[in-house]
DNA sequence: CTGATCCGCAACTATACTCATTACGAATAG
DNA sequence: CTATTCGTAATGAGTATAGTTGCGGATCAG
């Protein structure tokens, strides 16, 4: 919706959380991390609201990713295993390497596309769908 | 651990439980799934326990991945976004296509690795370490 | 046949996480 | 000054994860 947003007008948690169908503080506390991030700007006060920082092409999925600090995609058990067994004192250090190797290529794929693709995207489902 | 151990000897889910530090019906519940899928076999009564039914070399962490039938990398918000808006109401399929793109190349990362590689690291692990 | 294992499954509980809601202070434009 | 909007904390409902207990059914040794 930011990308959409002219520069001009931002936009403010209300509306946004009123087309995800959500409350407002939801959305304020994802706008924050992506503001953390860089990747949003906030304006306090009557006609404030969020905007882009920066450009849409130039924001990928990847970042917002990693701006909201999402956990491993493969957690382990939280329980410490025993290590008084092979397998339970080496198991950790292995899969997290194995696990690691999934989880890079999951993140180059989502490197590869951007804001603006998906912005597109959706417009151009608006296009073909017959109403 | 199953890849581990001789076919002849199956290991109980108590053995496995104490390991990974927990209790036998966690561990049932997982080798529950994995066995209607065809990856390990359950032996009831004395000198029973579980084994694999395929050769580790040919059992990848993506077979074990979807076995436990584990939910969508990316979730969607919950609640269905507003069809008013442009959007709301196009942009959850236009995300399924995005996500699915970062789901797969994930999803081949993990088709690549094998179980028997991963015992091959963590005996690997074994060796290297001092003790 | 009997008893000791061991799986399979259901029920209940504790803990934690997600999200909705309310509230209130701080910043800003007019 | 006042209306608006963000920023954040507190609280509660709903859900998910995993720990625990209990018990029936299958199997094997004797």
């Amino acid at each position: 919706m930011l990308a959409q947003q002219s520069e001009a007008d931002p936009l403010t948690s209300e509306r946004i959380a009123g087309s995800v169908n959500t409350n407002p503080v939801f959305i304020r506390r994802i706008l924050g991390l992506l503001s953390r991030a860089g990747l949003v700007a906030s304006q306090p006060g009557v006609g404030g609201g969020w905007r882009l920082r920066r450009d849409a092409a130039s924001i990928s999925l990847l970042d917002v990713y990693e701006a909201v600090g999402a956990g491993p995609l493969l957690a382990l058990h939280h329980r410490m295993p025993n290590p008084d067994c092979l397998i339970g004192r080496n198991i950790q250090r292995t899969l997290l390497n194995y696990f690691g190797e999934a989880e890079a290529a999951f993140k180059q794929a989502l490197a590869r596309q951007t804001i603006a693709q998906v912005l597109e995207t959706a417009q151009e489902g608006e296009l073909s769908s017959p109403a």
